[in-house]
DNA sequence: TTTCCTGCAAAAGCTTTGCAAGTAC
DNA sequence: GTACTTGCAAAGCTTTTGCAGGAAA
């Protein structure tokens, strides 16, 4: 599914994040962040934390540091949900989610769809909300809130 | 600053809704939703258990439970963080909210821009997300993250 | 009177923290 | 060798739950 090639291009790229940043780049961050970006889903934590056990040993604690010390670093996200856990997106760009009620996956839209729609949003208008606001924009998200058809 | 005639309306459009649902008006929950209609910020469970303490007796689990139940009659909404906590809207219909990073608070964009920013949500667009993910759609939440400006 | 709601306290998550041992650089 | 990371366990938060007493209808 992966080439050797895409994975040390990977390495390298993290490598250059982690430099950036003074970070070190240890096993286990780069465990986390290579299950991180292999999900479809928006994992949690503990979601997270088992995958990566399945490859080597990895506290839960330092899960939960390495995806704070990657959100900060701008390599991915912390997601908001309603349902007590948070979840994270291997990603640092702007795209929409569609959160499933019944089941409470968070899912991403299909690329078309989520470009489309954040184009919809218009440059001006926000930058009139920042200004109005007293704020400097750094995310923008759109989240649907969606029941599954049961049929 | 709100008269006796809109609070007896709201009153009754609250005794209305727990009608419908089946469920009783208590003093607690009146205070409850009255605090959250009163709030112009979008305050967590824990502050309006502060709040409507300063008008009589109220337990942190009712809070909780009342939230809840009115959140399922569709009279007020849970809203997502990153930080821990949920915050509510007293309101049940879409608008787009700034989260500022430095401070944790979650506001309201002013409706004009609000309303402006959901409308570059183009319907057809929406329809076509549902019918892609199988689901239908029950809210839309467009979330600004902002930082202070500093000067 | 019956059924539902409240308060309390305890439990159940999720996330962070302190510190000794280990590892990247 | 030095400074940063990890793992463990414990603590800190937010939210939920069980149950006896109380209030709405």
């Amino acid at each position: 599914m992966e080439t050797t090639r895409s994975q040390s291009a990977r390495q390298e790229a993290l490598r250059t994040v982690f430099d950036r940043c003074g970070l070190r780049l240890t096993r286990q961050r780069e465990a986390v962040y290579s299950a991180l970006c292999a999900s479809d889903t928006h994992p949690t934590a503990e979601e997270i934390h088992r995958r990566v056990l399945d490859e080597g040993t990895i506290s839960l604690a330092t899960v939960y540091n390495t995806l704070q010390v990657l959100c900060e670093a701008g390599v991915c996200r912390k997601l908001a949900t309603t349902d007590g856990s948070c979840r994270y997106d291997g990603g640092s760009h702007d795209h929409a989610h569609l959160c499933v009620v019944d089941t409470g996956e968070l899912l991403d839209l299909p690329l078309d769809i989520s470009d489309e729609l954040l184009e919809g949003l218009s440059p001006h208008l926000l930058r009139r909300a920042a200004d109005e606001m007293g704020v400097e924009i750094e995310q923008i998200s759109v989240v649907l809130t969606g029941r599954r058809i049961s049929n």
